[in-house]
DNA sequence: CTTCATACTTGCCGG
DNA sequence: AAGTATGAAG
């Protein structure tokens, strides 16, 4: 890495600030991560702090990785040792693991992914439409999202009731209470409840609350827009009377109200903390001035909680290109072309150029050209490592062997692979767990339950059970990796998975992330750092799959798709943003009020990533479900300064992009019928 | 009672 | 395209 400049006045006032609360409002690009890791190093050097008191906070898994890194390169080991770098829902999750007694739980808890929420709610529905007589099915997910909400809001169970005010809230609310009493009696949290169970606990045991002050007396927070009502209070109370907090955010880059972000938590601050001391930085050392610039006079169109003013002193730059495009074929070969041409002329490197996307279903199309024009690619988003069905099934297994309770791995367990137990005697299992208030896993071991089915099932059942029982028995003894080896074997997966693939090849990827969970297992298990019992490690996967939906594998020179999104916190030299259209971006459930608002910071937060050239494309004519429909272009495009822009009315193609779209649409062709 | 095959429907926001 | 409803066969 090459040597930094040192710190801008205004970086280094929040850097060197002591005493009482601090608001660093950091504009896109202006080096807020670096202001966090060098405050870490003051703390620990000028002021004499010990690193153990100190907790950075971030989102995602990436930056928390990217932070400790970056106060490795500057810190000694000896000086960075007991520092906290951690992720909302990390924290949690230690603060869990470590008082998990105070709120009810027992050893071994499961934390449960959205899917397994859906399964519950389900359940639950289901229970309810057979009581009701009416079928409430379709919208679970609907209503799995408004209790999320309640919870990342910390609206309680009695509040919800207050201020549900139509029907189907009123009913979300039923089925908010009966999911959380389900969930205590899987002894399973879910992903919100990492941090509302913390918070909980701190409201109700002060003294509990205390161990954990003192042990972070020093709280930095990323990110802090992004903060729901749950984060900040956790914060708020870690922050106690001592008050040294700081908190990095960008109301302009406030993107995630949907899943309970308060962009309002910023000003806030103001009001919890009358001597909060504030520092804008607004010298932005990524993009040239014309990008920035554009942005800047987007982000004008939306109000502002505080003023600020990006400048740049890297040079006027290139203008932004807008290209039309006829078709959304036609925008993927200019983009291709585009990047053909930079890599050619300019000597331009794939990693350097990104092309960014508002929906993750955008990225097809390109991944399929850029795949027959030979161009490495990384794609961010989509299924990720955890949400593949093979590794579900495993973990399943596991999750179930640690805790007996989890009925939701117990369900997706039984038959994966098939052992002929079929719908009938699951739902009589159900219903007599149901009745006795126990788990599936008792129920299926009760003769009450065998009475009721034929003796075939009762006694494909018992097998079943026999089998786990004695893995469980087990699991206590052998090594981690060896109990996964052992059930991969037992159960014949290999097999499984060859029957239920199209393809051999299909078949074989899918093993080879069954090897990778089985070798990652050993890995958690070598590495020790008290992740070497199953439970832990289960807990240490399921919270890679909550956070760390953007891993992939390294490559080099690929260039990177992602979501606008996942993008945020990344810079690229190239960026493309592709189909900025009408219905796209703004999205077309986004239109009413503050959604749009929310929609021009993601296009914001699309363009400033940007170093030095954007491009913007969008296609005149798109075919949605089969059928062909016309696209405008979207309105953040006219709010953008004409001067900045230089817009495309003819796509001039080359010779060399003739011949590459004309072996691309051969290749496209051959990779449909491989399809 | 379970499983497999086939046809049909709903569907593409974002972590 | 993926989940699911239906029906025939084991």
């Amino acid at each position: 890495m090459a040597p930094k400049p040192s710190l801008n006045e205004q970086q280094q006032q929040a850097v060197e600030h002591i005493g009482s609360p601090l608001l660093v409002l950091a504009g896109a690009g202006t080096g807020k991560t670096r202001v966090i890791t060098e405050k870490i190093a003051w703390l620990i050097r000028k002021a004499k702090v010990d690193a153990k008191n100190i907790a950075a906070i971030t989102f995602t898994n990436k930056a928390a990785r990217e932070m400790k890194q970056r106060a490795s390169d500057i810190l000694s080991s000896d000086e960075a040792k007991g520092l906290t770098v951690s992720t909302f829902h990390t924290l949690g999750l230690t603060i869990i693991r470590k008082e998990y007694k105070h709120l009810g739980y027992k050893a071994g808890f499961t934390i449960f992914d959205a899917q397994d929420s859906s399964t519950i709610i389900k359940e639950l529905t289901f229970s309810e439409a057979v009581a009701d007589n009416d079928d409430g099915s379709e919208n679970d997910d609907d209503i799995r999202w408004i209790i999320s909400r309640w919870k990342n809001d910390f609206v309680s169970i009695d509040k919800a009731f207050e201020i549900a005010t139509t029907a189907h809230e009123v009913r979300a609310a039923k089925l908010y209470r009966s999911y959380q009493r389900q969930l205590k009696a899987y002894n399973a949290i879910d992903f919100d409840d990492l941090i509302l169970l913390p918070l909980q606990l701190f409201k109700e045991k002060p003294e509990v609350l205390k161990e954990w002050q003192n042990k972070f007396r020093f709280l930095l927070v990323d990110e802090y827009q992004d903060t729901n009502v749950c984060q900040y209070e956790l914060v708020k109370l870690l922050t106690g009377l001592r008050k040294e907090l700081t908190v990095v955010g960008d109301d302009d880059q406030s993107i995630y109200a949907w899943r309970g972000a308060k962009p309002e938590n910023i000003a806030q601050l103001q009001t919890d903390y009358p001597n909060l001391k504030v520092v804008k930085l607004e010298q932005n050392y990524r993009s040239t001035s014309l990008i920035l610039e554009s942005a800047n006079a987007l982000i004008a169109n939306n109000d502002h909680l505080f003023e600020k003013k990006l400048w740049s002193s890297l040079g006027e730059g290139e203008k932004i290109r807008i290209i039309p495009c006829k078709s959304a074929d036609h925008e993927v070969e200019t983009v291709i072309g585009e990047i053909m041409k930079y890599n050619f002329r300019d000597k331009a490197k794939y990693q350097d150029m990104a092309i960014l996307y508002r929906s993750n279903y955008q990225s097809r199309l390109f991944e399929r050209y850029l795949r027959s024009n030979n161009i490495a690619y990384k794609l961010s988003g989509g299924t990720s490592f955890f949400e593949r069905a093979e590794v579900k099934d495993i973990l399943a297994y596991l999750r179930l062997i640690v805790n007996t309770s989890d009925d939701a791995a117990f369900l997706r367990v039984i038959n994966t692979p098939k052992r002929s137990i079929g719908a009938s005697t699951l739902e009589k299992l159900g219903n007599y767990a149901n009745e006795r208030q126990i788990s599936l896993f008792a129920a299926s071991q009760e003769m009450g339950f065998a009475q009721r089915v034929s003796g075939k099932a009762a006694a494909l059942v018992q097998s079943f059970i026999f089998w786990l029982n004695d893995l469980i028995v087990s699991s206590h003894e052998s090594k981690p990796h060896a109990l996964v080896e052992r059930i991969v074997t037992e159960i014949a997966y290999e097999d499984w998975l060859k029957n239920i693939c199209s393809s051999d090849k299909q078949a074989e990827q899918r093993m080879a992330n069954v090897y990778e969970i089985i070798d990652w297992t050993r890995r958690l298990y070598e590495d020790g750092e008290g992740k070497e019992t199953i439970a832990e490690i289960i807990a240490h996967m399921c919270l890679m799959d909550l956070l760390e939906r953007n891993q992939e594998e390294e490559e080099d020179n690929a260039i990177s798709l992602m979501t606008m999104h996942t993008a945020k916190g990344l810079e690229f030299p190239y960026v493309f943003l592709i189909g900025i259209e009408e219905e796209i971006l703004p999205h077309a459930n986004s239109m009413e009020e503050d959604g749009l608002d929310e929609e021009r910071r993601l296009a914001y937060v699309g363009i400033t990533r940007a170093k030095q050239h954007l491009t913007i494309t969008y296609a005149n004519v798109r075919n949605k479900y089969g059928e062909k429909i016309s696209c405008e272009p979207s309105r953040f495009l006219e709010e953008l300064p004409e001067q900045n822009c230089e817009w495309a009315d003819r796509v001039v193609v080359s010779p060399e992009q003739m011949q590459a779209t004309s072996q691309s649409y051969i290749a496209n062709l051959q990779a449909m019928l491989e399809d």
